[in-house]
DNA sequence: AAGGTTATTGGAAAGGCTTCCACAATATTG
DNA sequence: CAATATTGTGGAAGCCTTTCCAATAACCTT
């Protein structure tokens, strides 16, 4: 069916393991005899057998991506900074859109299939039991993104830290009920942002109230999802109608979305009624004008690329483990101060 | 390294065909080898090497989906209907997110490259020339997918039918001065938009005027994207200050959400002062409230995977072509009427 | 018990490439 | 010009499966 080595070596009267070596411009091989070669393949438009390359070198050019898939707006950020970044590099991604939290094995099995992919990323899940021994027995280079284990190097984001500003900056403009929307506490995230929030409040001798925490229902991307903040807001507004919270630091900026349509149907606004603060920074957040923490998310996806690549050519290093820190973008659902941190 | 079925032969004490019989359950196998050698390659965890089954089975269980990628959230969509039917189906994706028009060639490039995947779901761009027929003679099934070519299966949504009945809406709703913003007309559905629209306001004896219509500047996505949309609907305000439009066909959610910002920015609302029809119906369409003509984006994902695999299994049949009509969601950036179509 | 089936099995060949080893051809040196 | 070093080349072996063909073993028949 298609042209082989073999045909080319026929054409050009040589051996096939020359022809082999004109077309990886290996060193030790004549130049005229690499131009002939180089022509006539061009001529019979020879393409390599991207299997029989890959199982002959055992290297396949491609990463698997195992990521949270949902309609998370994070994602298709990081995913942009991967694209762009792995394409440079010629190589190719096999994508692992995970919909519900069952498929992650499946899909790790998948991945770790001999000889699919030579490097992995594995993006915002606690690593299943058991695939951190499997990993590391098959050497498979692997990058977490969002999400940690000593024993890999890992790219996160200080969401404890993010989720303390966030709150006191709530804090320091004079709100005194500050409630939380949290997603699942499934969510390493979710748990530190949670642990953030109470520090802060703690810091600020604030009490902590039950009234004014909800976590998600809606089971969807672990809780980041608009519906789950839709139905957290409305639960707390309805139940609390004589004494409304203040402010709320959200947990992501997709669930503040849906809080904020819970309060546009009943009538309130922010940050009039309610300051509302989010996080992730995702594109949508400026058009809404929402407050909101920004995680560097395109750069997480380039330099994800950059430790598996490094990894991929040399593995004999210990892990590395990058965190970013969330900055603090002011806009309008918290009511503005002064001076601006730059937007 | 790994475990092959020669180990397995091995501690077995049969032949290596037997060992492939047993794990490929074929018929020809007595019952008790099979079950000892499915027993064996348990214990020593076997997996077969992908590429070495790849190539031999001339399968690789994998297709190539090449679409646009920047932010635009059709595809986020999309992408999910694609990625539930083919987790069931056993394959993987190989995702090509094209972010410069430049890497439309390159990936195609990849994707036909021998052996490399099994079929190809092609996204919302012209076919380059020349690929149609290197497609047809290496016989890679392909489906195309809101993008168009006689000769390849194809899933399209209307487009100029949806922009004429999004354009009569608006003529029915009694605006008179009526404008467009559209994307980049190398784009084969905005051409079609732009022709919706003006059929809608030559049959309603309305002019069309230079002054209320905008290309995007911003070539990313064609053109679909939120700051051509702002600069756009910017620009014919501030020209026509004296002279509003009354209604605007936008040809995408995404350019839509610039332009009512750009409104907002100028303390114009719609559909108080400006009335704004978009679109697609992304996920966000709703929580703005925004009219919009609704292409079902899952579904199309859904039944191009179902298209792919039917020719995967065999290609002897004549290209097929389904095309959606897209609905007109009545939300309230238009005003809104009486009788509402189903939301 | 001999002959004829049928059910299993072993393993070579094929799939298309890279790489290594041995040999041939050419160039260099004294 | 012979001896040696250098370059270039052919092709077998290896990567790991599947599949096909021939061979063996087991089972019936009469």
């Amino acid at each position: 069916m298609g042209v082989t080595i073999y045909d080319i070596a026929r054409e050009a009267n040589v051996g096939i393991g020359t022809v082999s070596r004109a077309l990886n411009n290996h060193p030790k091989i004549a130049a005229k005899t690499k131009n002939r070669i180089l022509e006539i393949s061009r001529r019979l438009s020879y393409q390599p057998h991207a299997y029989a390359q890959g199982l002959a070198k055992r290297k396949t050019n491609t990463i698997a991506l195992i990521m949270p898939f949902f309609t998370n707006y994070f994602f298709v950020e990081v995913l942009q900074g991967i694209q762009d970044k792995i394409s440079d590099l010629g190589y190719d991604i096999m994508l692992y859109g995970v919909n519900q939290t069952n498929q992650v094995e499946e899909y790790l099995k998948r991945a770790l299939q001999k000889g699919k992919v030579d490097g992995i990323l594995f993006f915002s899940m606690k690593l299943p039991d058991g695939f951190d021994a499997k990993l590391k027995e098959i050497q498979l280079p692997t990058i977490l993104v969002d999400t940690y284990h000593p024993d890999f190097d890992s790219i996160t984001v200080q969401n404890e830290e993010g989720a303390y500003v966030a709150t006191r900056y709530l804090v320091k403009l004079g709100y005194k009920k500050i409630g939380m929307i949290n997603a699942s506490l499934d969510s390493e995230p979710a748990r530190m942002r949670y642990n953030g929030y109470r520090r802060a409040l703690d810091e600020a001798k604030l009490p902590f109230s039950e009234r004014y925490f909800r976590i998600s229902k809606h089971s969807k991307a672990d809780g980041f999802n608009r519906e789950a903040g839709y139905q957290a807001m409305a639960e707390i507004i309805d139940k609390n109608r004589e004494d409304l919270p203040e402010a709320f630091f959200i947990s992501s900026d997709i669930q503040a979305i849906g809080a904020l349509n819970a309060m546009k149907d009943r009538k309130l606004t922010a940050p009039e009624d309610i300051a509302i603060l989010g996080f992730d920074d995702i594109e949508l957040a400026k058009h809404i004008g929402l407050t909101t923490m920004r995680q560097p998310m395109y750069q997480m996806g380039v330099l994800a690329v950059e430790k598996l690549f490094h990894r991929i050519q040399n593995n004999e290093f210990p892990p590395s483990h990058t965190t970013f820190s969330p900055t603090l973008i002011v806009r309008e659902t918290c009511g503005t101060e002064k001076k601006q941190p730059k937007s």
